[in-house]
DNA sequence: TAACTGAGTTCGAAATTCGAACGCAAGGGA
DNA sequence: TCCCTTGCGTTCGAATTTCGAACTCAGTTA
């Protein structure tokens, strides 16, 4: 199987893993989470190829992730890309590998940014838990069972 | 900035999205979470190249996200790829992956295996929440502060 | 009218991935 | 001993993707 066929695969987690996989979608969420909107600032900031750049914010079009705002600048309309509820809704997927970072890939106690909750400065973090008791699960807590 | 230089970036996010957006590497934690451990079987059941097989798991290795464990069979040794830790700590990420995947890329109710907690047979869900008042948040709940 | 800007598109070169064949070491059977 | 099988890679030429620089285009400003 193409790598592209895991994207129709009939499986909740290589479908996702898939879309957000390819080189790049990961880092050009991240930067939109942090506030990029227009594709100048995202080649700008990220340096990626135009091209590429061009086939991921269309990819994440189609899958309605992002979608393109018109706003006005100079008397000029123009278009933005932001994110759909759909989009919104990654940002656990976020915030567990920026967990995962700061637990695993931080040597020094360097961060390009904080992050807290507004009401009440706490820290943020991913976690996974089960939706009857509440219980914080890692992976030895949860059995797996194939579906038929 | 080409692609390999956000590996060595001093951000908490983008490393980890680095190493997790290369092709494959995020279906190949699937598989690993999910049991597959040998270099055949990993090869059998994704499909991928077995020279992209190799290059992966290497990185992984070196990343110490995953370790190769001697076994025996047939009297001989051999060796299998196992999570280290740091790896198994990494199981938060492919459920946020999954929990979004459930809501947002499951037209039909199909799945190919079903995760319940191993005490209370509860399902799984990835969450995010503040490491003060241990509210769940969102983005939108979440101040980003740049460093300095 | 000419220059500028944001948002792409195009295209040849470079890097990555693919697929099939090859290599190799250990064990088993004749 | 010799050959076959298995698991785990390596190699290599072809196909695909990415890169980077130049080009396009529409609206705007000088």
């Amino acid at each position: 199987m193409p790598y592209s066929n895991f994207a129709s695969m009939p499986c909740t987690l290589s479908r996702p893993a898939a879309l957000l996989g390819e080189r790049w979608t990961l880092l050009l969420l991240r930067q939109i989470f942090l506030g990029t909107r227009r594709f100048e600032d995202f080649q700008a900031t990220m340096d990626i190829s135009r091209s590429v750049l061009t086939d991921r914010l269309n990819v994440l079009l189609q899958e309605n992730v992002l979608k393109r705002v018109p706003y006005h600048e100079d008397g000029r309309t123009r278009h933005e890309y932001r994110l759909t509820e759909k989009g919104r809704d990654l940002y656990p997927v976020l915030m567990a590998l920026r967990t995962w970072g700061e637990r695993w890939m931080a040597p020094e106690e360097e961060e390009s940014f904080h992050l807290h909750h507004r009401d009440c400065g706490g820290g943020v973090r991913a976690k996974v838990e089960c939706t009857e008791c509440a219980a914080e699960l890692t992976a030895r807590d949860v059995q797996v069972t194939a579906r038929q």
